[in-house]
DNA sequence: TAGCACATGTAATAAGTTACATGATTTT
DNA sequence: AAAATCATGTAACTTATTACATGTGCTA
């Protein structure tokens, strides 16, 4: 069975679960629905949709719209019940690599300021990141008020909002004892 | 210049600006200390030393306690720049691939009881988490009360336990509203 | 004496991004 | 007419893990 250890090909069933469509729309939808837990690059998309229907969990069909040529593909059952197995199966914990931390680890190394400038700008990520989940919610309640998944949709940017509100407290807390300590550089202040 | 796009080779430095170090005790040390933001294989440890080497960041010394042979690696003054300026530079956000969110977003395609039990799941995870924080944190007061480096050591263990505490907080939040949605298994509750 | 920790390294494989190639249609 | 978007795909390269190969020294 699926031996990988990544989920490129349980992604696409997913989106392909909520109907049929061309690799390009799958790319398109995760950039703007997931893009915060996860996205594919058409180098991964392609030939995954190819090794899928070579496996019979979906088919194509190549449509042409107004001349220009698509692929379509649809879910098939073998790949619906692919995904559910999949969705019984338990996450597995993510490789977590955090190039801010490792700085941070390694700040006794640094410039004076220099760890809490690295501070300073992650807190306007966070901020940034924060106001893209507040609007994506909004637009999902808009445009999506009905659809059965919108409950599940909700969740994945809760999740985001709640790390996103942690990582803010954290920077201001860490900003905090490095002022204490003398950390911050005059410019930054 | 630094054109990679992971700080496999900083990460080295960084330890080695700890003092003098083999590859297998680097190995170790992030076993250790960084394993919650940042790990190297020994596949990936061994071929970078040799090009920190080649590159003048580092100097070798092969030394052989009680016949057992090992390299030292000594951060030179080239290394140690290189290291200072890599901390100035700001970290770039990393990609985020989080299985569990997938299986979320697509909770609505998965038999009944199977989110809820992949949140619990994750609840569970957490809170082990967390008592390794608790615990290095006490380790770390303990072992290294003076060092100098320990305040940003500490930093980047209540990040985890922030981190940690949130996704906690989602997980009962999220259980609950799949409760009240009945969407937990009775097997589960 | 078997097994584990120490110690270094390579090869095979997997996973992923980026750039390139191609070409149509739509918008500015 | 140029630029952006739609659309598919491949090749080169980078990154990373895992398994294997090899050997020493200590401990149960």
């Amino acid at each position: 069975m699926s031996l990988e250890k990544t989920s490129t090909v349980e992604s696409l069933l997913g989106l392909l679960s909520q109907g049929p469509m061309s690799g390009y729309e799958m790319r398109q939808m995760m950039e703007r629905s997931t893009t915060s837990f996860w996205s594919e690059s058409f180098g991964q998309i392609y030939p995954a949709l190819r090794r899928m229907v070579e496996d019979g969990l979906a088919t194509v069909e190549e449509q042409s719209k107004d001349g220009r040529a698509k692929k379509v593909y649809r879910l098939t059952d073998a790949g619906e019940r692919r995904l559910r197995r999949w969705l019984g199966v338990e996450a597995r914990p993510q490789v977590r690599r955090n190039e801010l931390l490792l700085k941070v680890y390694f700040g006794d190394r640094a410039e004076r300021g220099a760890i809490a400038a690295q501070v300073v700008a992650e807190r306007e990520r966070c901020e940034d990141e924060m106001h893209r989940f507040e609007a994506a919610l909004l637009r999902m309640e808009m445009e999506h008020a009905r659809h059965p998944a919108l409950p599940y949709w909700k969740m994945t940017v809760r999740y985001g909002m709640a790390e996103a509100k942690a990582v803010m407290e954290w920077c201001d807390e860490t900003f905090e004892e490095l002022e204490k300590r003398g950390l911050v550089s005059r410019a930054r202040m």
